[in-house]
Order: C-alpha cells, then sequence, then structure tokens
DNA sequence: CGTTGGATTGGCT
DNA sequence: GCCAATCCAACGC
C-alpha cells in the first residue's frame, strides 16, 4: 500500500531519457483537484527525446520555451501546439543536458466523471488516449510548465507497478518528420488506451 | 518583420 | 484516409 502510493524520488528521472521512458510504463500520473478529490491514471504510452536528436525541442539549443527541459530533473515541461493542443513532458537526465520523456497516453483509474467532462466524451478509451486528450483530461496547461514532480503539488507521479519486459512494445515516435527511425516510443502492448497514431504502428517486443 | 510548419485532434469524405 | 483549426516558436531577410 504505502510503496504503491510513493512518489517516484529524483533519482528516478536523473536517467537517460530512454530508460526513464521504458520505466514509466505502469507508473500513475496523479493531480490532486482543489476539492481534495484526485484524477489519476496508468502511464501506457511514452516517447523519449534528447538533445542529440532532431526531433527534440532542445536539438537547437537553450530558448525560452525549452528552459524547463534543459533545467533538473524531474520537473514537468510543458508546451503548446498546433493552435489548440498541450503536451506534457517529464524532465530527464542531469541539469543542463535538454532531455525529456513525453507522456502520451495513460489508463483513466480516478475521476472519470471530471476527465469525461472536460473531454466531452463517456468513452474511457477516448480520455487520455493522446498526448492533447491527455492534458486537456487532466487540466493541464502551460501554468503547469516547471512545476516540480517530486515535491508533490499540482501534479505528481507515483510508484504504481512497473511493467514487465514480456508486456512492453517499442516502436518509432509518431507526428514527427526526422530520425523517425528511432525506436524511442513505449508502450504497454495490448492496452486499449493508447493514442490514436500509435495504434496505427505495430510495436515488436523490447529487447528479448 | 513575414513566413512556415508543428511531439494533435475531431470531423467529414 | 484526409484536412482544417488556430497559435506561436523558430528562422530567414
Amino acid at each position: 500500500m504505502v510503496s504503491l502510493d510513493t512518489r517516484l524520488p529524483r533519482t528516478f528521472y536523473t536517467r537517460p531519457s530512454l530508460e526513464v521512458a521504458r520505466d514509466l510504463l505502469g507508473r500513475i500520473v496523479v493531480r490532486p483537484q482543489p476539492d481534495g478529490a484526485r484524477l489519476a491514471g496508468r502511464i501506457v504510452e511514452t516517447e523519449a527525446y534528447r538533445q542529440d536528436d532532431p526531433a527534440s525541442h532542445s536539438f537547437h539549443g537553450r530558448t525560452a520555451r525549452t528552459e524547463v527541459m534543459f533545467g533538473p530533473p524531474g520537473h514537468l515541461y510543458v508546451y503548446f501546439t498546433y493552435g489548440m493542443h498541450f503536451c506534457m513532458n517529464v524532465v530527464t537526465g542531469e541539469d543542463g543536458e535538454g532531455s525529456a520523456v513525453l507522456l502520451r497516453a495513460v489508463e483513466p483509474l480516478e475521476g472519470l466523471p471530471e476527465m469525461s467532462r472536460r473531454r466531452r466524451t463517456a468513452d474511457p478509451r477516448l480520455i487520455c488516449s493522446g498526448p492533447g486528450r491527455l492534458c486537456q483530461a487532466f487540466g493541464v496547461d502551460r501554468s503547469l510548465n516547471g512545476v516540480d514532480l517530486v515535491a508533490g503539488g499540482e501534479l505528481h507521479i507515483e510508484t504504481g507497478r512497473p511493467t514487465p519486459d514480456a508486456e512492453v512494445g517499442v516502436g518509432p515516435r509518431v507526428g514527427i518528420r526526422v530520425a523517425v527511425d528511432q525506436p524511442w516510443r513505449f508502450v504497454v502492448e495490448h492496452s486499449p488506451f493508447l493514442s490514436r497514431r500509435a495504434l496505427g504502428i505495430r510495436p515488436r517486443r523490447a529487447r528479448g
């Protein structure tokens, strides 16, 4: 009970984004509500980004937008895209490194009514199955950019249950136009809660 | 300062 | 499967 509800420590994030992306599968994203309730979901899809990666926002160096991404690990990097959507990332690696993991999909666990209301759909498979959908359901916008996930506040991630290799699929990242060959997307295989674009790509088994 | 296109989504063909 | 929506960061002049 206690271990399952423990927030992931700073050391969890102080590793290469590829490692963190794989290890985040099965963990629980928690967003405490003002009324004491919680929104929560199990991470089922992630993507790793790093500084030497042409598809990463950090590739062209430190800018106002990517400042948080270059900061200390264990913080939330939120950005706005396509004129209407937010995406949330977990900052990884050493301070100053410019690596992060994009949270692409979670399986809704707590606060379904609230998330359904925000998403305007009752289908649980459509609530958090995509980076933009996830942020809308969890009420994540630019005001949460830079939030410390370890301190415990607006948002944190709990230990949950790590996903065994047999259930992990890997494949190319989606929605990018460069470095499409890198298999840096990680999914919980056969989860009904994966993102729309991930469903089109059949992942292969991770490692052995 | 103008242009370009994006780590997406929902709706329509 | 295709495309518009709609803002803004990055880049070129």
